[in-house]
DNA sequence: CCTTTACCTCAACTTAGCTTGAGGTACTAG
DNA sequence: CTAGTACCTCAAGCTAAGTTGAGGTAAAGG
């Protein structure tokens, strides 16, 4: 079974992902795969941990092109190894920390400044503590577009 | 000019955010305005500390939607009180506080987890501990969707 | 008064990250 | 050998959170 490759459907099991969603991955150059004798997928044992990267870094917030880039970063031809996973994962942690020292402003300020007047202000913690990571160019960003908490309740 | 409300240019300016933002957090239930003999808005001042509670909460990843449900809270007719906006500011701080630590298990396991070969796997750290918090219902949820880090280099 | 700037509505477009559907082919179990 | 899945491609659709543009009106300054 996994002695000629991984099918589509049995990754998607898995990784607990859709088959389209595999399909849209391979499309953006996520990942890859070799194609049997009647065009079928066939993937080697290593799309399964870089499909897990990939949810976990978007649970972090990264977006799927900055995974993209991280993965350019992979040996293309040998299987990535566990240090080039550590890698990988350890120019990620700095954006995390970045992001969770963030918030914890936020969440410090948070009472004192949504109930003070200063939020409309320019001059709020909140506000600029966070525009300045929200700003810093290439690297990290925080939290900037869409996404995240849905229906907080509240 | 204060006195007989503020336009949306001017709480645009004020809030730094576009006069095409604010049409449209109108058009979402999320601020509202009266109109002038000419038909062009006017805001109460309550309307920028509410534009500033948007923005600040989209940084913590909260959707415009849950911003809405929680506004919903606050008094319709006399403006909030500053304790009003406490109230609402404290039911984001246990979602903050939830995300925060979430962001920092997803931290801690990373290297261990990403170079390790428990990524592909249904009792991995990561992936569980973030599937719990991701699925708690109504709830503090996180992160589980678009956004976030745009660019992260690496 | 006249020009410039601000404002109005409505519709369409944008990006990310997928999902859904149509129409057709390949595998696999009995 | 024949169902019944699993798979294929390609195109279109979806949600969030806005942005952009067209065509037209209101207000403000000199």
């Amino acid at each position: 079974m996994s002695g000629d490759g991984w099918t589509v459907g049995r990754v998607a099991k898995r990784c607990g992902v859709n088959v389209s969603t595999l399909h849209f991955y391979e499309q953006k150059g996520l990942i890859h795969s070799t194609r049997n004798s009647g065009n079928q997928r066939r993937y080697e044992a290593d799309v399964l941990r870089r499909v897990s990267v990939i949810k976990a870094a978007q649970k972090m917030g990264i977006s799927l092109g900055s995974i993209k880039t991280a993965f350019a970063s992979l040996p293309g031809e040998r299987t990535p190894t566990m240090e080039d996973w550590q890698n990988l994962s350890s120019g990620w942690q700095a954006e995390l920390d970045a992001r969770i020292a963030c918030l914890e402003r936020l969440r410090d300020s948070l009472t004192g400044c949504i109930g003070c007047g200063c939020l409309s202000m320019k001059n709020c913690p909140i506000y600029n503590e966070n525009d300045k990571l929200a700003e810093e160019g290439p690297g990290p960003v925080l939290l900037n577009r869409g996404g995240g908490l849905e229906d907080g309740g509240h």
